[in-house]
DNA sequence: CAGATATCAGACACACTGAAATAA
DNA sequence: CTTATTTCAGTGTGTCTGATATCT
């Protein structure tokens, strides 16, 4: 883009808060915004003494029903590895139970066990409330429109 | 068999590929959009021997002038300890220079050299190209318009 | 004294790699 | 034999805490 030359050894005594390489740079407000986000939504859940996984694990064992580990990691992108000890987590609160699958003894039938149910109700609530603070500096036409261009951004489908 | 208490405002007849808790939320497409950036352009800038937070400081370096290390801090939202590191990587690499400030001698003053420079330019390129790859499935006017939500919603401006 | 600066050691969440054991 | 699943032991990046020494 600019093929930045004027460049003198000048004392600059107005410089600007933010350069200007940066600062519309789609990728790095695509940060700012993603760790915003994650802020907003990891201090209450945090709260609730959960974090990003745990809530996407139990919602979509509340919406598909008892799944695999390894289906668990494809429904909700988190590493196969890292399953491992979000399931360990959810376990030990007794949100999730863990059991060996009869039909395919290489898997675990993860089950949402009422507790998790619960938990996951808590959390819907946080999390809506996350949204909202998050997407507070924008209209409902703006916010349909970003929702709409994050989908397409991160490959959504339909045009 | 995972029929869910029908207190959604949508409830779903059958289960989606993926859960639609999930599916349209804000947060979570930020982050999901912003781990693909992250991706597109780490790939790219790793090609150089490079981060991200080499391109700030430098880019910041170039566009304001010699700063100290709080203030490139402050203006690349850096923190502070980790700068120092980038700033070894960067000096170790030629790329500035780190020397006391006379009129100051708590502060460091960091100065781009000329081979920061030309890194500078090429990383400018590599960063620009993608870019282009990120907002490949965007028309101009929709580019535009994801600008200005990410700015609105990373407090661009007013408040 | 309060306040800023540079530095270090470490914590934490998230994303990921490589390899092993087990079973289909 | 090949593939899928679960698990473990690490790596790496980005963000941030807390502490310390030094200087204004």
């Amino acid at each position: 883009m600019p093929a930045e030359r004027p460049e003198s050894p000048e004392p600059p005594e107005s410089a600007p808060p933010v350069p200007a390489r940066l600062d519309g740079l789609p990728s790095r407000l695509l940060g700012l915004a993603a760790l915003r986000a994650e802020r907003v939504v990891g201090e209450r859940l945090a709260g609730a003494d959960s974090r990003r996984w745990h809530y996407a694990v139990l919602a979509v064992l509340a919406e598909s029903g008892p799944a695999s580990q390894a289906e668990l990691s494809r429904r909700t992108r988190i590493y196969r590895s890292d399953m491992v000890a979000v399931l360990n987590e959810l376990a030990e609160g007794r949100h999730v139970e863990r059991a060996p699958d009869p039909g395919d003894r290489r898997r675990n039938v993860v089950t949402l066990t009422p507790s998790g149910r619960r938990h996951l109700a808590r959390l819907d609530g946080l999390i809506t409330e996350a949204q909202q603070e998050l997407l507070e500096p924008l209209t409902e036409t703006q916010r349909a429109q970003l929702i709409q261009l994050l989908t397409r951004l991160t490959g959504g489908g339909h045009s």
